[in-house]
DNA sequence: CGACGAATTGAACCTATTCAAAGGGTGTGG
DNA sequence: CCACACCCTTTGAATAGGTTCAATTCGTCG
């Protein structure tokens, strides 16, 4: 019994169940800044935090609400964002399993400077920040991981800035595909395939563009033979020509 | 005897001795995360750090050189920026005494994915990174501190990237004024004038336009009241109608 | 005063946006 | 299982905002 769609993504399996009690091991053992500990210290840990589940296109948290809890996606993407006025969204980050977000800072009367949103069905785990801050006043290990890992943030951040300032929406759809690809990359008949859905209207968001031209620029990429793309994917099929767009001044 | 230049600026007096004993404790002591420590602690880290000055202009290392140092500023100012093949740079960040720059990272082989220049003169204080992860290690109210610095920076890397993506020139000019105003600003003559050089090409690197847009921006916003500016300076005269250009969608 | 770098201004050009309309894949309900 | 409705995607044409190139003016410092 063959299946009739034509996208080439995998369906998220999650169920009710994700939450479960060897899964939230699991994915904690999975989060850089815990991945050094000792089981014993894990299961100490695992019990600080509490799980919640999201539907796909569920809201976590919204921009200005108050910041008082650090999550980690157990299972699921979590797409982080800022809003406009205009009503023209900013992605900033899509975060896969073991990655954390929400708040760090232990400063009371803050608010969440991003909105998080389920883009499939979520698990994730959360802790108060007082608790989290704790954990790291206690273990300077995970605090230096921490800061590793936000520096790294910091600095894909700053490259976007650079992007956004300096080039057009060719090199910035290409730029963001072949980031894409490196942490969603899944090889699949001969090409890489970006395995998360992926709109143009995402693409946009994330290129500081409009759905329109998001959408000129992969035509445009395909008909070249740099990408396969459809509905809500992505395959790079010539990876070395769309790296060549970036060398392009 | 008066000044006969119309520059409003003060101009950095900084001498070759800038580096003497008490101003490096004086210096370390702003540094927020150092700022909590009891003088012999403070004393004890200042022998961890060595001071090396710089001319105006000059580079203090260069995006892609080996990254093995942290730097704290001392006195003058610090300019963080990244180049592209274009010729075109986009600037970063500004930093003031007591701010810190370069690498956090204790991983080998990394390079810095900015160059740092001295925009004043400037004295510096630096630290192997390996000897700074060892007081990171050894006082986690340190570490969480830089944490707190770096998520903080994280935050205004993002609400850079939402303006480039979404608003025009004039907002962005107006928001960048704003926030070095709220950085820099010094009231003077009823006035809130942005104590640092600043040039229409500065701008324009801040803002991710071109000079000659940053200049046909500034001129429309001092005709019209804002703002009142010079080669090289800016101050602003009504912040409310400042921002409400923010308010704009 | 003279020279150099910074700032301004104009005009032509171009990229990307906007507005509008049509085409296609997916999943739902009959 | 088919058909319809919805949303995603594509494409076109007009427009606007910004860039580019070029020339001039202005301020600051030697």
């Amino acid at each position: 019994m063959t299946d009739k769609r034509k996208t080439p993504l995998e369906t998220e399996e999650i169920t009710a169940e994700m939450c479960s009690a060897d899964v939230r091991l699991q994915a904690l053992g999975q989060v850089p800044f815990f991945s050094m500990l000792k089981s014993a210290e894990l299961q100490e840990i695992n019990k600080l935090f509490k799980e919640q589940g999201f539907e796909p296109n569920e809201t976590v948290y919204f921009e200005g609400d108050p910041a008082d809890h650090l999550y980690v996606v157990a299972a699921g993407k979590v797409k982080l964002m800022r809003h406009t006025r205009s009503g023209k969204d900013v992605l900033l980050d899509l975060l896969e399993p073991g990655e954390y977000f929400g708040s760090l800072s232990p400063l009371p009367d803050e608010t969440y400077t991003e909105t998080a949103q389920a883009r499939t069905t979520v698990c994730s785990l959360r802790i108060g920040k007082e608790t989290f801050r704790s954990i790291l006043a206690n273990r300077p290990g995970i605090a230096l991981r921490v800061l590793e890992i936000t520096a790294g943030r910091l600095q894909a951040a700053h490259e976007r800035v650079r992007q956004l300032s300096a080039f057009p929406v060719e090199h910035r759809i290409a730029f963001t595909l072949l980031t894409l690809a490196e942490k969603f990359g899944q090889p699949q008949k001969g090409r890489l395939l970006i395995q998360t859905p992926l709109s143009r209207d995402d693409l946009a968001e994330m290129t500081g563009t409009t759905t329109e031209s998001a959408s000129r620029t992969i035509s445009q990429l395909q008909k070249a033979g740099l990408i396969e793309t459809g509905r809500q994917w992505v395959a790079i099929t010539d990876r070395e020509r769309l790296e060549a767009i970036l060398e392009e001044e």
